[in-house]
RNA sequence: GCCCAUAUAGCUCAGUCGGUAGAGCACUUCCUUGGUAAGGAAGAGGUCACCGGUUCAAAUCCGGUUAUGGGCUCCA
């Protein structure tokens, strides 16, 4: 008889088997009233489970960690149930949880419009109000198979079908719907509630672009009303700030259609971007590295030897002169194997640390592109290390810390690290991937750095560390990555001369931290919200003066401070000083300074910070100080 | 590239049933010299994304193209 041990450590025995629900009944009406299922071993479980031996049993509330999923995974089953009523000659396929909600693709004959949308929301609320029991049952594959065809449908049928093994298939019961599930799914549909479907998009069967299009429909789900509103807030919060209106409102860049996916830098934009520049040039020279420069049109030859053509040749830019077939680079490491190559390289010059800014050009798909996240022209903050195999190691680890402390120095501490390994696609014996997947590996081991391994994510030439980080709203950023590359310095002719006076390939690691300006940038205008730290800030302190008698000293204020170093600027405009304020405010400006009569007397300045703080009066030098300090950060 | 939606003044957006275009902000000029988030008045500003079709008449209806947005796929 059971024997169940409470995630407290109190055990209780009963002389019969139960299912979850009636233990939960026995503990306490509360908790029978709000499980939504239960934990057994660990694992999650219908409440009607019945438990008939020794086991560790928790009951999933709507506090415990593991509801959403629960609740989610049910809700698109309301969702799929809905449809069906609405819908009936929808098919249903697959609908699973995904971050902060669920999808279900439906295959229809027409796209869902939003007032379908609405319609089908309704309709879920209903469904929930009647609370239906949600019922579980098993049937054998081969007559779920045709219970599903029969039933007219063909994906799911086809899905089940495709699934190995001889066991029993559970289906989940709701009134007038059912669908295959492993589960678990809560008790009844009156255990949802906080719910929202969001929008239809079209997504492919199975993932797969050859395969027919089906229309998606998202939702978000929680266990309680404020946790829905909490996520409805953060998106809002996200929509504000969206880099394409800041970038637009803030004067930082354009883009138009004669030039899609490629950035017309403004002024401050492009401040910005050179600031970003220099800090990562200052970086370079105290790594060892040299910065060179390449061509942006290269015959296409080299992109066949280096293997790019034939992989990447649908994305990329082409152009021809005088019976010659050029490409519009797409990255830099061929160029720079150039660069190696010229002159006979000893053992004694490895590693050797070339880096670039790369402008490059990838033809992405029209439909990928994303303001300055997903663009076609964009420069990296690229490098490559040619060195020796027993030298790996060393770089990587020097690699690894010197992308943290840019992060840090950006202001993101949240980093998250994957090691991704041979895709099916790739050059190079496997036993140089074993190799270079190992080495990688013990370079993250020996930091003692956590990672999420991603099988078959590797470049087509090797294996890769990739860090992600995490903005302030807990949006997940792919930036830096450190790829093993033992097959192109090979094809492309990279040598050196070793210890035993031999000739031997060197190992190439490409690396970039920020990725792509572009990108990066518009990462950290969401990140800010458009309020650059100082350091960045393309506008640093503007002096307004209150009347025109003023505005000497506003300027001459302005040139001690741009001979300090600092952009600054005088808004000298015949307008009230309120006005000044409201609209410098609006700019994100770190600093406003006024100046009235007074301070022109005092010789003194009076200090406004972007958050509206008053910092009061004080002399240029003691702004200066202050302006330093703040700034010396990095 | 695929599915859906959108495209009107510099920006944000209205524009009903097909009858030649409207607001706020910004801009220009004038008045105002005002102490910490919008002072007042006047003025200028549009081939309604582009190409074609229907119609006596198209911002409006239809078709195509381009771009953008939300997804999918892809991402060296």
């Amino acid at each position: 008889m059971p024997s169940i041990t409470l995630p407290d450590g109190s055990r209780r025995d009963f002389d019969q088997p139960l299912s979850v629900a009636q233990i939960a009944a026995e503990i306490g009406p509360g908790l029978a009233k709000s499980a939504l299922a239960g934990r057994i071993d660990g694992k999650l479980v219908d409440t009607s489970f019945v438990v008939n031996n020794d086991v560790e049993l928790g009951i999933v509330t709507p506090r415990d960690p593991d509801a959403l999923e629960v609740i989610r995974h049910s809700t698109a089953h309301l969702l799929a149930h809905a449809v069906k009523q609405l819908y009936p000659e929808a098919q249903v396929t697959i609908g699973p949880v995904i971050d902060d909600g669920f999808y279900y693709d439906f295959s229809y004959a027409r796209p869902f419009t939003p007032e379908d949308l609405e319609k089908i929301e309704a309709r879920m609320r209903e469904l929930a109000k009647a609370d239906h029991p949600v019922q579980r049952e098993l049937m054998p594959r081969a007559a779920a198979v045709d219970y599903f065809r029969d039933m007219g449908e063909a994906y799911k049928a086809e899905i089940i079908a495709s699934i190995p093994s001889e066991e029993d298939i559970s289906l989940y019961r709701q009134h007038d719907f059912v669908d295959l599930c492993r589960g678990p799914h809560v008790p009844s549909t009156g255990k949802l509630g906080h719910f929202k479907l969001m929008k239809v998009a079209g997504a492919y069967w199975r993932g797969d672009s050859s395969k027919e299009m089906l229309q998606r429909i998202y939702g978000t789900a929680w266990t309680d009303k404020k946790e829905l509103k909490k996520y409805l807030h953060r998106l809002e919060e996200a929509a504000k700030r969206d880099h394409r209106a800041l970038g637009k409102r803030l004067n930082l860049f354009h883009f138009q259609e004669e030039a899609p996916g490629m950035v017309f830098w403004h002024d401050h934009g492009w401040r910005i971007y050179g600031v970003i520049e220099d800090y990562i040039r200052q970086l370079l020279r105290k790594s060892g590295y040299q910065e060179v420069r390449t061509p942006q049109v290269i015959d296409k030859v080299l992109w066949e030897k280096s293997g790019h053509m034939d992989k990447f040749s649908n994305n990329m830019f082409m152009t021809a002169s005088e019976d010659r077939e050029y490409a519009i680079k797409p990255m830099n490491c061929p160029a720079h194997i150039q660069i190696y190559n010229q002159g006979l390289k000893s053992y004694r010059d490895l590693p050797l640390r070339m880096a670039e800014f790369g402008s490059c050009h990838r033809n992405e798909l029209s439909g990928a592109l994303h303001g300055l996240m997903r663009v076609r022209g964009f420069t990296q903050d690229d490098a490559h290390i040619f060195c020796t195999e027993e030298q790996i190691e060393a770089e990587v680890s020097a690699l690894i810390d010197l992308t943290f402390k840019v992060y840090k120095d950006f202001g993101f501490d949240n980093i998250e690290l994957a090691l991704s390994t041979r895709p099916e696609q790739r050059v190079g014996a496997d036993e140089l991937w074993d190799r270079s997947e190992a080495a990688l590996q013990r370079c993250l081991d020996n930091k003692g750095l956590n990672y999420r391994l991603q099988p078959g994510e590797g470049a087509f030439y090797g294996p890769k560390i990739e860090f992600t980080l995490r903005d302030c709203l807990e949006r997940d950023w792919q930036c830096g990555t450190v790829q093993l590359d033992f097959s192109m310095p090979g094809r492309l002719d990279a040598q050196f001369v070793n210890e035993a006076g031999d000739r031997a390939i060197p190992v190439m690691i490409h690396r970039a931290i920020l990725g792509s300006l572009e990108r990066f940038i518009g990462i950290l205008i969401e990140h800010h919200a458009g309020a650059m730290p100082l350091w960045l800030a393309p506008e640093q302190v503007v002096v307004a003066n209150i009347t025109d008698r003023q505005a000497e000293f506003a300027e001459k204020v302005v040139a001690q401070l741009t001979d300090a170093g600092f952009r600054a600027r005088a808004d000298l405009r015949n307008e009230k000083i309120g006005y000044k304020i409201r609209e410098l405010s609006i700019q994100r400006i770190p600093y406003i300074i006024v100046l009235g009569d007074r301070e022109v007397e005092n010789h003194q300045v009076a200090v406004r910070a972007r958050d509206g703080a008053e910092l009061g009066s004080m002399s240029v030098t003691a702004f200066l100080d202050r302006l330093r300090d703040e700034a010396s950060r990095p």
